[in-house]
DNA sequence: AAGGATTGCTTTAAGCCTCAACAATTCGGG
DNA sequence: CCCGAATTGTTGAGGCTTAAAGCAATCCTT
Protein backbone atom coordinates (compact mmCIF):
# COMPACT_ATOMS: atom_id res chain seq x y z
CA UNK A 1 0.00 0.00 0.00
CA UNK A 2 2.74 2.33 -0.94
CA UNK A 3 5.05 3.52 -3.26
CA UNK A 4 6.99 -0.01 -3.53
CA UNK A 5 3.92 -1.19 -5.26
CA UNK A 6 5.81 0.18 -8.43
CA UNK A 7 8.77 -2.06 -9.06
CA UNK A 8 8.79 -3.41 -13.03
CA UNK A 9 11.61 -5.08 -14.71
CA UNK A 10 14.16 -7.25 -15.69
CA UNK A 11 16.80 -5.59 -13.05
CA UNK A 12 14.17 -5.59 -9.82
CA UNK A 13 16.74 -5.76 -6.82
CA UNK A 14 17.53 -1.92 -7.41
CA UNK A 15 14.85 -0.51 -8.37
CA UNK A 16 12.84 -2.43 -5.46
CA UNK A 17 16.13 -1.15 -3.14
CA UNK A 18 15.35 2.29 -4.11
CA UNK A 19 11.63 2.20 -3.62
CA UNK A 20 11.67 0.83 -0.44
CA UNK A 21 14.83 3.21 0.92
CA UNK A 22 12.58 6.41 -0.38
CA UNK A 23 9.26 4.89 1.52
CA UNK A 24 10.98 4.20 4.90
CA UNK A 25 12.74 8.12 4.80
CA UNK A 26 9.62 9.40 3.71
CA UNK A 27 7.47 7.46 6.24
CA UNK A 28 10.24 8.97 8.84
CA UNK A 29 10.45 11.88 7.69
CA UNK A 30 6.96 12.45 7.83
CA UNK A 31 6.49 11.66 11.61
CA UNK A 32 9.08 14.01 12.33
CA UNK A 33 7.01 17.22 10.62
CA UNK A 34 4.41 16.26 11.83
CA UNK A 35 6.03 16.08 15.66
CA UNK A 36 7.68 19.12 15.16
CA UNK A 37 4.50 20.90 13.48
CA UNK A 38 2.14 19.88 16.62
CA UNK A 39 4.56 20.08 19.56
CA UNK A 40 6.82 23.14 18.74
CA UNK A 41 5.15 24.55 15.65
CA UNK A 42 7.88 24.58 13.57
CA UNK A 43 8.92 23.11 10.52
CA UNK A 44 11.63 20.37 9.50
CA UNK A 45 13.89 22.97 7.27
CA UNK A 46 13.80 25.54 10.36
CA UNK A 47 14.89 22.82 12.43
CA UNK A 48 17.84 21.72 10.29
CA UNK A 49 18.94 25.48 9.56
CA UNK A 50 19.32 25.48 13.72
CA UNK A 51 20.69 22.09 13.58
CA UNK A 52 23.53 23.35 11.64
CA UNK A 53 23.77 25.93 13.53
CA UNK A 54 24.03 24.50 17.08
CA UNK A 55 27.20 22.86 15.90
CA UNK A 56 28.91 26.22 14.91
CA UNK A 57 29.29 28.81 17.83
CA UNK A 58 30.74 31.29 15.35
CA UNK A 59 27.73 31.20 13.16
CA UNK A 60 28.02 30.09 9.37
CA UNK A 61 27.84 31.45 6.17
CA UNK A 62 24.47 31.24 4.40
CA UNK A 63 26.49 29.64 1.56
CA UNK A 64 28.01 26.82 3.76
CA UNK A 65 24.55 26.58 5.34
CA UNK A 66 23.28 25.74 1.82
CA UNK A 67 25.71 23.37 0.90
CA UNK A 68 25.26 21.58 4.59
CA UNK A 69 21.54 21.53 4.41
CA UNK A 70 21.68 20.55 0.49
CA UNK A 71 19.05 22.91 -0.67
CA UNK A 72 19.63 26.00 -2.87
CA UNK A 73 20.80 29.66 -1.65
CA UNK A 74 17.32 31.02 -2.18
CA UNK A 75 16.05 28.67 0.04
CA UNK A 76 18.56 29.44 2.97
CA UNK A 77 17.54 33.32 2.68
CA UNK A 78 13.86 32.64 3.01
CA UNK A 79 14.38 30.61 5.73
CA UNK A 80 16.78 32.77 7.57
CA UNK A 81 14.69 35.82 7.12
CA UNK A 82 11.79 33.77 9.18
CA UNK A 83 14.24 32.94 11.61
CA UNK A 84 15.92 36.05 12.02
CA UNK A 85 12.45 38.27 12.62
CA UNK A 86 11.76 35.75 15.51
CA UNK A 87 14.77 36.27 16.89
CA UNK A 88 16.32 32.10 16.99
CA UNK A 89 19.13 33.23 14.62
CA UNK A 90 21.12 36.97 14.00
CA UNK A 91 22.93 37.98 11.03
CA UNK A 92 26.57 39.24 11.69
CA UNK A 93 28.98 41.08 9.00
CA UNK A 94 31.82 39.08 7.92
CA UNK A 95 34.45 41.89 7.97
CA UNK A 96 36.64 40.86 5.42
CA UNK A 97 33.71 39.94 2.66
CA UNK A 98 31.25 42.25 2.70
CA UNK A 99 28.84 40.27 0.54
CA UNK A 100 28.95 37.64 3.03
CA UNK A 101 26.62 37.05 6.17
CA UNK A 102 28.13 34.87 9.10
CA UNK A 103 24.27 33.56 10.35
CA UNK A 104 24.66 32.48 14.40
CA UNK A 105 22.19 31.13 16.93
CA UNK A 106 20.85 33.93 19.41
CA UNK A 107 20.54 32.76 22.95
CA UNK A 108 17.01 31.69 22.59
CA UNK A 109 17.32 30.26 19.79
CA UNK A 110 19.65 27.84 21.61
CA UNK A 111 17.98 27.40 24.19
CA UNK A 112 14.47 26.91 22.05
CA UNK A 113 16.64 24.24 19.96
CA UNK A 114 17.87 22.30 22.27
CA UNK A 115 14.12 21.42 23.76
CA UNK A 116 13.84 20.37 20.37
CA UNK A 117 16.91 18.74 19.45
CA UNK A 118 16.11 16.42 22.39
CA UNK A 119 12.75 15.29 21.57
CA UNK A 120 13.98 14.72 17.76
CA UNK A 121 16.15 12.09 19.01
CA UNK A 122 13.86 10.67 20.99
CA UNK A 123 11.89 10.05 17.59
CA UNK A 124 14.62 9.25 15.61
CA UNK A 125 15.69 6.33 18.50
CA UNK A 126 12.24 5.28 18.02
CA UNK A 127 12.49 4.93 14.20
CA UNK A 128 14.84 2.37 14.56
CA UNK A 129 14.52 0.70 17.65
CA UNK A 130 13.02 -2.41 15.58
CA UNK A 131 16.72 -3.33 14.71
CA UNK A 132 19.78 -3.87 17.50
CA UNK A 133 22.95 -2.25 17.57
CA UNK A 134 24.83 -4.54 15.00
CA UNK A 135 21.76 -4.02 12.51
CA UNK A 136 22.25 -0.57 12.87
CA UNK A 137 25.87 -0.47 11.93
CA UNK A 138 25.58 -2.41 8.91
CA UNK A 139 23.10 -0.36 7.68
CA UNK A 140 24.96 2.78 8.62
CA UNK A 141 27.94 1.29 6.49
CA UNK A 142 26.08 0.04 3.60
CA UNK A 143 24.59 3.35 3.12
CA UNK A 144 27.87 4.93 3.52
CA UNK A 145 28.77 3.00 0.57
CA UNK A 146 25.85 3.95 -1.62
CA UNK A 147 26.40 7.75 -0.18
CA UNK A 148 30.04 7.95 -1.44
CA UNK A 149 29.01 6.32 -4.66
CA UNK A 150 26.49 9.31 -5.58
CA UNK A 151 28.94 11.72 -4.22
CA UNK A 152 31.29 11.14 -6.47
CA UNK A 153 29.02 11.10 -9.56
CA UNK A 154 26.87 13.92 -9.16
CA UNK A 155 25.60 14.27 -12.75
CA UNK A 156 25.13 10.76 -14.67
CA UNK A 157 27.31 12.80 -17.80
CA UNK A 158 26.57 10.14 -20.30
CA UNK A 159 28.14 11.50 -23.79
CA UNK B 1 29.52 18.35 3.29
CA UNK B 2 26.25 17.53 4.10
CA UNK B 3 23.26 16.78 6.05
CA UNK B 4 25.51 14.72 8.11
CA UNK B 5 27.40 17.32 9.94
CA UNK B 6 24.67 17.54 12.70
CA UNK B 7 24.99 14.71 14.68
CA UNK B 8 24.93 15.31 18.33
CA UNK B 9 24.10 13.34 21.35
CA UNK B 10 24.84 10.55 23.51
CA UNK B 11 22.37 8.02 21.61
CA UNK B 12 24.37 9.01 18.32
CA UNK B 13 24.42 5.96 16.29
CA UNK B 14 20.43 6.20 15.66
CA UNK B 15 20.68 10.09 14.93
CA UNK B 16 23.64 9.26 12.30
CA UNK B 17 21.79 6.49 10.98
CA UNK B 18 18.94 8.96 10.19
CA UNK B 19 21.23 11.32 8.79
CA UNK B 20 22.70 9.38 6.45
CA UNK B 21 19.60 7.33 5.17
CA UNK B 22 18.46 10.94 4.39
CA UNK B 23 21.48 11.98 2.89
CA UNK B 24 21.57 8.93 -0.08
CA UNK B 25 17.77 9.36 -0.60
CA UNK B 26 18.18 13.14 -1.08
CA UNK B 27 21.32 12.78 -3.43
CA UNK B 28 19.82 10.14 -5.21
CA UNK B 29 16.28 11.81 -5.20
CA UNK B 30 17.92 15.00 -6.98
CA UNK B 31 19.61 13.47 -9.51
CA UNK B 32 16.25 11.82 -10.31
CA UNK B 33 14.74 14.46 -10.71
CA UNK B 34 17.46 16.56 -12.27
CA UNK B 35 16.98 13.89 -15.04
CA UNK B 36 13.47 13.61 -15.72
CA UNK B 37 13.93 17.36 -16.26
CA UNK B 38 16.37 17.60 -18.48
CA UNK B 39 15.78 14.30 -20.48
CA UNK B 40 12.10 14.47 -20.54
CA UNK B 41 10.52 17.70 -19.38
CA UNK B 42 8.94 16.34 -16.57
CA UNK B 43 8.81 15.96 -12.29
CA UNK B 44 9.07 12.75 -10.41
CA UNK B 45 5.56 13.25 -8.80
CA UNK B 46 4.69 12.97 -12.56
CA UNK B 47 6.40 9.72 -13.02
CA UNK B 48 5.19 8.81 -9.67
CA UNK B 49 1.86 8.75 -10.71
CA UNK B 50 2.35 7.52 -13.84
CA UNK B 51 4.13 4.76 -12.53
CA UNK B 52 1.24 3.41 -10.13
CA UNK B 53 -1.03 3.57 -12.88
CA UNK B 54 0.98 1.07 -15.42
CA UNK B 55 0.90 -1.21 -12.98
CA UNK B 56 -3.19 -1.18 -13.31
CA UNK B 57 -4.13 -1.67 -16.59
CA UNK B 58 -7.66 -0.99 -15.78
CA UNK B 59 -7.17 2.61 -13.75
CA UNK B 60 -7.03 3.31 -9.83
CA UNK B 61 -8.90 5.61 -8.15
CA UNK B 62 -7.68 8.63 -6.87
CA UNK B 63 -7.96 7.63 -3.77
CA UNK B 64 -5.47 4.50 -3.92
CA UNK B 65 -3.35 6.28 -5.73
CA UNK B 66 -3.07 8.71 -3.19
CA UNK B 67 -2.24 6.19 -0.56
CA UNK B 68 -0.15 5.02 -3.00
CA UNK B 69 1.99 7.69 -3.78
CA UNK B 70 2.01 8.72 0.32
CA UNK B 71 0.61 12.14 -0.66
CA UNK B 72 -2.95 14.06 0.21
CA UNK B 73 -5.25 13.70 -2.03
CA UNK B 74 -5.07 17.31 -3.10
CA UNK B 75 -2.34 16.50 -4.17
CA UNK B 76 -3.10 13.87 -6.44
CA UNK B 77 -5.71 15.78 -7.96
CA UNK B 78 -3.74 18.64 -9.03
CA UNK B 79 -1.35 16.21 -11.02
CA UNK B 80 -4.26 14.00 -11.96
CA UNK B 81 -5.44 17.24 -14.00
CA UNK B 82 -2.18 18.29 -15.25
CA UNK B 83 -1.57 14.72 -17.05
CA UNK B 84 -5.26 14.84 -17.98
CA UNK B 85 -4.74 18.01 -19.76
CA UNK B 86 -1.58 16.96 -21.71
CA UNK B 87 -3.60 13.59 -22.82
CA UNK B 88 -0.67 11.06 -21.07
CA UNK B 89 -4.13 9.91 -18.65
CA UNK B 90 -8.16 9.54 -18.69
CA UNK B 91 -10.95 9.71 -16.19
CA UNK B 92 -13.34 7.14 -16.51
CA UNK B 93 -16.36 7.15 -14.74
CA UNK B 94 -17.11 4.44 -11.50
CA UNK B 95 -20.39 3.21 -12.17
CA UNK B 96 -21.33 1.97 -8.96
CA UNK B 97 -20.00 5.65 -7.09
CA UNK B 98 -20.37 8.91 -8.51
CA UNK B 99 -17.84 10.55 -6.44
CA UNK B 100 -14.99 8.64 -7.65
CA UNK B 101 -13.11 8.62 -11.00
CA UNK B 102 -10.94 5.50 -12.24
CA UNK B 103 -7.70 7.23 -13.40
CA UNK B 104 -5.57 5.15 -16.33
CA UNK B 105 -3.12 5.87 -18.33
CA UNK B 106 -4.10 6.33 -22.44
CA UNK B 107 -2.38 4.86 -24.94
CA UNK B 108 0.15 8.27 -25.38
CA UNK B 109 0.63 7.88 -21.34
CA UNK B 110 1.79 4.34 -21.84
CA UNK B 111 4.25 4.87 -24.15
CA UNK B 112 5.56 8.16 -22.82
CA UNK B 113 6.11 6.28 -19.40
CA UNK B 114 7.61 3.10 -21.41
CA UNK B 115 10.70 5.30 -22.40
CA UNK B 116 11.09 6.95 -19.28
CA UNK B 117 11.13 3.98 -17.08
CA UNK B 118 13.36 2.66 -19.01
CA UNK B 119 15.98 5.46 -18.22
CA UNK B 120 14.97 6.05 -14.96
CA UNK B 121 15.66 2.48 -14.26
CA UNK B 122 19.42 2.73 -15.68
CA UNK B 123 19.77 5.47 -12.92
CA UNK B 124 18.46 4.05 -9.80
CA UNK B 125 21.20 0.42 -11.05
CA UNK B 126 23.86 2.96 -11.69
CA UNK B 127 23.44 4.35 -8.30
CA UNK B 128 23.52 1.39 -6.30
CA UNK B 129 25.96 -0.57 -8.77
CA UNK B 130 28.46 0.30 -5.94
CA UNK B 131 27.26 -2.72 -3.99
CA UNK B 132 27.23 -6.31 -4.84
CA UNK B 133 23.79 -8.28 -5.14
CA UNK B 134 24.31 -9.90 -1.43
CA UNK B 135 24.83 -6.24 0.04
CA UNK B 136 21.84 -4.78 -2.09
CA UNK B 137 19.55 -7.48 -0.53
CA UNK B 138 20.97 -6.92 3.59
CA UNK B 139 20.04 -3.46 2.83
CA UNK B 140 16.48 -4.41 1.40
CA UNK B 141 15.59 -6.44 4.34
CA UNK B 142 17.17 -4.49 7.35
CA UNK B 143 15.09 -1.31 5.54
CA UNK B 144 12.34 -3.89 5.56
CA UNK B 145 11.94 -4.00 9.42
CA UNK B 146 12.72 -0.19 9.50
CA UNK B 147 9.75 0.27 7.36
CA UNK B 148 7.23 -2.14 8.95
CA UNK B 149 8.14 -0.58 12.28
CA UNK B 150 7.46 2.69 11.22
CA UNK B 151 4.26 1.50 8.97
CA UNK B 152 3.23 0.02 12.48
CA UNK B 153 3.42 3.18 14.56
CA UNK B 154 2.27 5.55 12.08
CA UNK B 155 1.83 8.73 14.97
CA UNK B 156 3.83 8.78 18.02
CA UNK B 157 0.94 8.76 20.39
CA UNK B 158 2.57 9.36 24.27
CA UNK B 159 -0.54 9.89 26.31
C1' DA C 1 45.27 49.46 -12.12
C1' DA C 2 41.50 47.87 -15.05
C1' DG C 3 38.73 44.59 -17.04
C1' DG C 4 36.26 40.50 -16.93
C1' DA C 5 35.15 36.41 -14.28
C1' DT C 6 33.61 34.57 -10.08
C1' DT C 7 31.30 34.51 -5.68
C1' DG C 8 27.64 35.66 -2.10
C1' DC C 9 23.23 36.64 -1.56
C1' DT C 10 18.43 38.00 -3.02
C1' DT C 11 14.42 37.90 -5.84
C1' DT C 12 10.93 35.87 -8.86
C1' DA C 13 8.12 32.38 -11.17
C1' DA C 14 6.47 27.95 -11.11
C1' DG C 15 5.56 23.55 -9.02
C1' DC C 16 4.87 20.31 -5.07
C1' DC C 17 3.12 19.50 -0.58
C1' DT C 18 0.15 19.69 3.65
C1' DC C 19 -3.78 20.85 6.19
C1' DA C 20 -8.29 22.27 6.74
C1' DA C 21 -12.70 23.29 5.03
C1' DC C 22 -16.08 22.06 1.72
C1' DA C 23 -19.64 19.67 -1.56
C1' DA C 24 -21.50 15.60 -3.25
C1' DT C 25 -22.43 10.98 -2.58
C1' DT C 26 -22.95 6.72 -0.26
C1' DC C 27 -23.66 3.95 3.89
C1' DG C 28 -26.10 2.30 7.99
C1' DG C 29 -28.97 2.20 12.15
C1' DG C 30 -33.42 3.21 13.67
C1' DC D 1 -37.52 5.49 4.63
C1' DC D 2 -34.49 8.97 6.73
C1' DC D 3 -31.03 11.34 8.95
C1' DG D 4 -26.45 11.40 10.67
C1' DA D 5 -21.84 9.61 9.71
C1' DA D 6 -18.31 8.38 6.77
C1' DT D 7 -16.06 8.63 2.21
C1' DT D 8 -14.50 10.78 -2.35
C1' DG D 9 -12.73 14.34 -4.51
C1' DT D 10 -11.86 19.50 -4.89
C1' DT D 11 -10.35 24.02 -3.38
C1' DG D 12 -7.55 27.56 -0.96
C1' DA D 13 -3.97 29.27 2.16
C1' DG D 14 0.63 28.79 3.45
C1' DG D 15 5.25 26.85 3.27
C1' DC D 16 9.24 24.55 0.86
C1' DT D 17 11.89 23.92 -3.29
C1' DT D 18 14.27 24.80 -7.58
C1' DA D 19 16.10 27.29 -11.47
C1' DA D 20 17.16 31.41 -13.44
C1' DA D 21 18.13 36.21 -13.42
C1' DG D 22 20.13 39.99 -11.13
C1' DC D 23 23.08 42.99 -7.99
C1' DA D 24 27.06 43.94 -5.31
C1' DA D 25 31.56 42.81 -3.93
C1' DT D 26 35.77 40.38 -4.59
C1' DC D 27 39.28 37.95 -7.24
C1' DC D 28 42.42 37.42 -10.87
C1' DT D 29 44.94 38.14 -14.99
C1' DT D 30 47.25 41.11 -17.50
Amino acid sequence: MDLEARAHSEHPEALRLWLRLLTCTQLIEKQVRHQLRTEFDTTLPRFDLMAQLERSPDGMKMNELSRRMMVTGGNVTAITDQLASEGLVERLDVLEDRRAWRIRLTLKGRNTFRDMAQQHEAWIVSAFDNLNEKEIQTLYKLLGRVKQHAHSTPETETP
